[in-house]
DNA sequence: AATCAGATTTCCT
DNA sequence: GGAAATCTGATTA
């Protein structure tokens, strides 16, 4: 039940994308605690990586994925959705995991009056774009450091099992959403049987 | 299931 | 200058 360190984050990015299931991410804002427990992401990995931003090397937009780990890297998608990243790997190395759905555990009614909807909390936070939306978050938190006080991630919230490692869940992976080049890579990984992810028909179609 | 508008930045030519 | 972009919600059939 602590919170997770650059240490943890300083690491392969495909190992950190798996490790962040389950863990719980928690913004605290001005109005509020929202949290949730992070049920799918996906692993960008440096310039072997063709689907990545860092592909290509540094440019302006994805600079934060080159540098220390621990760090939140956001940007503004398909002009209107930001996506929240963690930045993983050692410094000067590209990397980043994609944060993309939630299951909402803390502030519910905070990320319903964030979304502007109402309907079943299954569709709150099930996807990269509505989760930042609902925790409030947006592009001028760019390069958050992720082991601060306001926007972070834990192993559990008050757990009185000293539940450590055991992990309660298996881990399916599939092919990257939303991409083109580099698709069919394995590196998207949820909790199976979890009905806060963004879709579980696999890899998406062609 | 399939299509489409919305809305804006980034990066390559 | 222009294509592409780690998406979502609404609409059509």
């Amino acid at each position: 039940m602590g919170k997770l360190l650059r240490k943890f984050y300083s690491r392969k990015t495909g190992i950190v994308a798996q490790e962040l299931l389950g863990k719980i991410l928690i913004h605290k804002t001005d109005e509020g605690i929202i949290s949730g427990k992070i049920v799918e992401s996906e692993a960008y990995l440096g310039q072997e990586d063709p689907g990545s931003h860092a592909y290509r090397g540094i440019t302006r937009r994805n600079r934060i994925m080159f540098g220390p780990a621990g760090k939140a890297y956001i940007y503004l998608v398909y002009g209107n959705h930001y996506c929240l990243n963690v930045v993983t790997e050692k410094d000067g190395v590209g990397g980043a995991v994609l944060i993309r759905a939630l299951e909402p555990k803390e502030g519910i009614q905070l990320m319903k009056k964030h979304r502007r909807i109402d309907g079943p909390l299954t569709r709150f936070t099930n996807g990269p774009g509505k989760l930042a939306e609902a925790l409030g978050i947006t592009g001028s938190m760019n390069g958050a450091d992720l082991t601060g006080n306001n926007l972070f991630i834990m192993c559990q919230i008050g757990s009185r099992k000293k539940e450590s490692s055991s992990k309660d869940f298996s881990i399916i992976s599939t092919g990257r959403i939303g991409i083109r080049k580099g698709r069919n890579l394995p590196y998207r990984y949820y909790i199976e049987a979890s009905k806060f992810v963004s879709r579980t028909n696999g890899i998406s179609k062609f």
